[in-house]
RNA sequence: GGCCACGUGGCGGAGUGGUUACGCAACGGUCUGCAAAACCGUGUACCCCGGUUCAAUUCCGGGCGUGGCCUCCA
């Protein structure tokens, strides 16, 4: 079974086959770093983790270069950090910060290189950055200056909309915003622009002598190409990152570099909906990662959102995540003493294969449940590594058990008192004041197990707050 | 207005031209002082209308609905 990925250049599912099975390389575009990010941009670093740990899987854990950027120059950072009254490099860092401690405790890997944008603008060793392609852009006759301007020729470029599969006639005609008087093609975007002043400014090329800054899309021509190569295997991101943003890259890249493709394979993950609602902050749905792992362990987070397949659309509810918590629970359980290292699960291998097929994977991994909770070590052990190819039941099952919501209004010591109080009458085979007891812990949000040792015959009673 | 996805049982969510997805919930049972948890078992589906076919939830066309892109956006 080999490695099947759906690309959205092709608009189908195609055998994985890398430039160089030494190296495969793989870019996905990463946050720009203005505020805390929700769940919807959980969702690719999520995917393209349990990617980056199947190829490491498949072609050797050294064997695989991934590369998620830092966006931190883009003009949505510029205003907030006015709004904010903090100097631009303060509230990216401070952003910068919450979203590697949010993706940690989601308990992604962290990727091979995480470039900066602000590295690569102009840099003094020889590695590709902006300024020399967009050099490289007009020296080649694809980009040109106007108004001090840097601008791409889309006009330049004959397969231009390839990717999100539109002509130049069709966007032109569905355009339905202003066109800037100095661009000679309505579909022209910008490489570069000039600064105002208490704006970020670096000094432009092309000849330009006011400084300025970048456009959006040509950071990650940049970082990819300085990175990981002209050409390279796989590109991912949202799907609404297709048009124009990923179209742009391609016609930078490949005009600039003189390639026919920039990635091989281009993948994009679909979008989020909350609760059967569009996410927004004026409908009051707003997730941040940051919100819900106050609420969530990470691995509910990333169970709940791997039980759709990346490409379809999602809906992110609470009920899912009750239910994520509740599987993980009983597995991390059934796997508190399974070995390590056991061979994968045939089935959780071929489905991830397929395309990323998470939620048969996951299903692959509730047939080893069934098993393993009948008393057999080996899918139990099974159950563990096959998990933890996707990222999951990575922690040992006391870690798993200890956690608790930051914000969890709830006296322990006196729960252990009221359970110790409680099995001291059922010793005494007091039932109504057990119950009583019980009763009293209901309605605080605690529900009770009794379960027996099965080597003592011990009645081992332990708690949990109900959702 | 243009382009593009998606629409599966109470809910979430795979998949397939004819055969069990899976999970949660529900129901019955085992266990338990009683519960809970766990375990065993059971039921329910493929948006609408046409077409192709021996056979369509699965392919094609139309409709309706939801969402995405065309403008910052995962």
């Amino acid at each position: 079974m080999t490695l099947t990925l759906y690309n959205t250049l092709t608009r189908r599912k195609e055998p994985f086959q890398p430039i160089d099975a030494g190296n495969v390389r793989m870019y996905v575009c990463g946050p720009t770093v203005y505020d805390y990010a929700h769940i919807g941009n959980a969702r690719p670093v999520i995917v393209f983790d349990v990617l980056f740990r199947l190829l490491r899987h498949l072609y050797g854990a050294g064997h695989v270069t991934y590369a998620r950027n830092i966006t931190d120059v883009e003009d949505k950072i510029n205003a907030r950090a006015a709004e904010e009254g903090v100097p631009i490099g303060e509230l990216t860092e401070r952003t910068t910060k919450q979203f590697h401690a949010d993706v940690a405790a989601l308990g992604v890997l962290p990727p091979t290189v995480e470039p900066r944008a602000t590295e690569y603008i102009r840099r003094r060793d020889s590695k590709l950055d902006m300024v020399r392609l967009i050099e490289r852009l007009v020296q080649r006759g694809h980009a040109y200056v106007a108004q001090d301007h840097v601008l791409f020729d889309v006009a330049s470029m004959p397969d231009y909309g390839r990717l999100s599969n539109r002509s130049l006639e069709e966007m032109e005609a569905g355009a339905r915003v202003e066109v800037a008087p100095y661009k000679k093609g309505p579909m022209d975007f910008v490489l570069w622009k000039p600064s105002k002043a208490g704006e970020p400014a670096w000094p432009s090329p092309a000849g330009i002598a006011t400084p300025g800054r970048p456009g959006w899309h040509i950071e990650c021509s940049a970082m990819a190409g300085a990175l990981l190569g002209e050409v390279f295997d796989i590109h991912g991101g949202g799907i609404d990152l297709v048009f124009p943003h990923h179209e742009n890259e391609i016609a930078q890249s490949r005009c600039a570099l003189g390639t026919s493709v920039m990635a091989n394979v281009w993948m994009h993950n679909g979008f989020l909906q909350v609760e059967g609602e569009k996410m927004s902050k004026s409908l009051g749905n707003f997730v941040t990662i940051h919100d819900l792992l106050q609420e969530w362990p990470g691995e509910a987070i990333k169970l709940a959102m791997l039980s759709t397949h990346y490409r379809q659309p999602a809906n992110w509810t609470e009920k899912g995540l009750i239910e994520a918590k509740r599987t993980l629970d009983h597995w991390y359980e059934l796997t508190a003493d399974a070995a390590e290292g056991a061979p994968l699960c045939a089935d959780v291998l071929q489905a991830l294969q397929d395309d990323l097929n998470t939620p048969q994977a996951i299903a692959a991994l509730h047939a080893l449940r069934s098993e393993a909770a009948k008393g057999a070590k080996p899918a139990a052990a099974c159950l563990k590594a096959s998990a933890r190819l996707m990222g999951l039941l990575q922690l040992d099952t006391g870690a798993w058990k200890a956690w608790r919501p930051a914000a969890l209004a709830i006296d322990e010591g006196k729960v252990e008192a009221l359970i110790a109080a409680r099995n001291a009458a059922r010793t005494a085979r007091d039932f109504k004041e057990a119950d009583r007891i019980r009763d009293a812990l209901t309605a605080m949000g605690i529900g009770l197990k009794d379960a027996k040792d099965p080597a003592t015959g011990e009645i081992v009673t332990t708690w949990e707050v109900k959702r």
